[in-house]
DNA sequence: TCTAATTGTTACAGAATTGTTGCACGGATT
DNA sequence: AATCCGTGCAACAATTCTGTAACAATTAGA
């Protein structure tokens, strides 16, 4: 889930100042003093989007920019060059560089990680689900919106994707640390019990129209969203 | 059926190179150097979409954006303006003028594309249905007005833009991302808690009404329109 | 039945998110 | 120049959500 960003930056201050803003916006920094180093990394790790100093020493900046446009393999990969304010380069070999997007230095820290969630936003396919509908019970991920009879049910964000899940994976059982690695998110640390709360935070949410008994328990184990009769 | 697009740019290197890339994604390039060669070839074609420098000789490209939208006939045909990123133009100004989206000078040819074919994307629907109408709330996109059981509502621009954004989009829940996206324009950087105050705003103005409880929050992730219940 | 383990339920403090307001700034108008 | 208007931002208030602990209820097994 956490994109990796390869970033290209010969200034030791800027690059770590950048990569520490990485960490915190919940990226995944590959730091590269030079563009000999960039490609020594990018043959281990393949990076979601590079971040790219236009000035660097040996291989300049555009040019890396050009030789991972012409391999086959980068072609598609986005690219944030780093510029010094109105320093212009020449426009029409940044038009051939295929550069995503220009942040000019010195910029703001969320400047950057905008434009950054702005690049990865328009490069990603978007993966559109459809509702989901179990005997009247719907669930709307578009519109974020669990409805039983056509009447809205209102559950908290936690509850909603719990339930999307458990629509998404009926008849299973799942113990509490597989929920909390499907429905938290793999590195956080929650207790198990408080899957229990939100177990039925989501059954009395469902309750009103009877939809509680899917959210079914499994004693010693986990909990199991079904329409088959608890035994 | 391929889009025509009417290309304004006065330098040559430039206008050649991005009417090659129109024909290879599939659109029909009209090239123009300048706003009276531009005005000329709209005598006879009428384009889909028109790109625009931002600086020409002669008359300007705000200039001439705004004659278009002073012009009935073509007030409603997208624009997206090319812009030097030292050039700092003032955006907000230029969304009033009823400009589209701003791609920044130099550019990737995938994400001039990419920008072409959301603009185009977001547009399609507006320019068909006319003026909007929802349980008695009308806008007409037209003459610019919202207007409530007959009595105008007062809605300032960014307002207006957001209530015609939700009107052709309901029932789908929207990130502030995807709001500042679709209302502010594209690569404009403003900070998301910005989207609340004008949500704010927009509540306010159809509050007197009741209209306000179209405008919904979903916690924890954006807002949506919709005449369904929250709850 | 009795006991230990497991699960259900509730309350609550702190965190996170959203609502609301005032204000400075820039552009347009007078 | 004076004023108004729209905009974006920050600061504060209000609301909602979250995780945890504590206690009650239930289950499984001896």
């Amino acid at each position: 889930m956490a994109k990796t960003i390869l970033l290209v930056e010969d200034e030791a201050a800027i690059r770590e100042m950048i990569e520490s803003a990485l960490a915190h916006a919940g990226f995944n920094p590959l730091p590269a003093a030079d563009a000999a180093e960039a490609e020594r990394v990018m043959k281990q790790t393949r990076p979601d989007l590079i971040l790219l100093d236009w000035m660097l020493p040996g291989v300049s900046g555009i040019e890396l920019a050009r030789r991972l446009r012409r391999d086959i393999s980068t072609r598609e990969l986005p690219i944030i060059m780093l510029t010094a304010r109105c320093e212009e380069p020449d426009r029409v070999s940044g038009l051939e560089a295929g550069v995503d997007d220009y942040v000019g230095k010195p910029f703001s820290v969320r400047e950057l990680i905008a434009r950054i969630q702005a690049v990865l936003r328009r490069t990603a396919p978007r993966s559109e689900t459809g509702p989901m509908e179990i005997e009247g019970l719907i669930l709307d991920p578009s519109s974020h919106r669990v409805t039983a009879e056509g009447t809205p049910i209102k559950v908290g964000p936690t509850e909603f994707r719990m339930l999307r899940f458990f629509m998404g994976n009926r008849e299973r059982v799942f113990t509490r640390s597989q929920l909390l690695d499907n429905v938290w998110g793999d590195n956080v640390y929650v207790e198990e019990r408080t899957v229990d709360v939100h177990i039925r935070r989501l059954r009395k949410a469902l309750a009103p129209f009877g939809y509680d008994k899917l959210v079914q328990t499994v004693h010693g184990t986990g909990y199991r969203f079904s329409t088959q009769t608890d035994s």
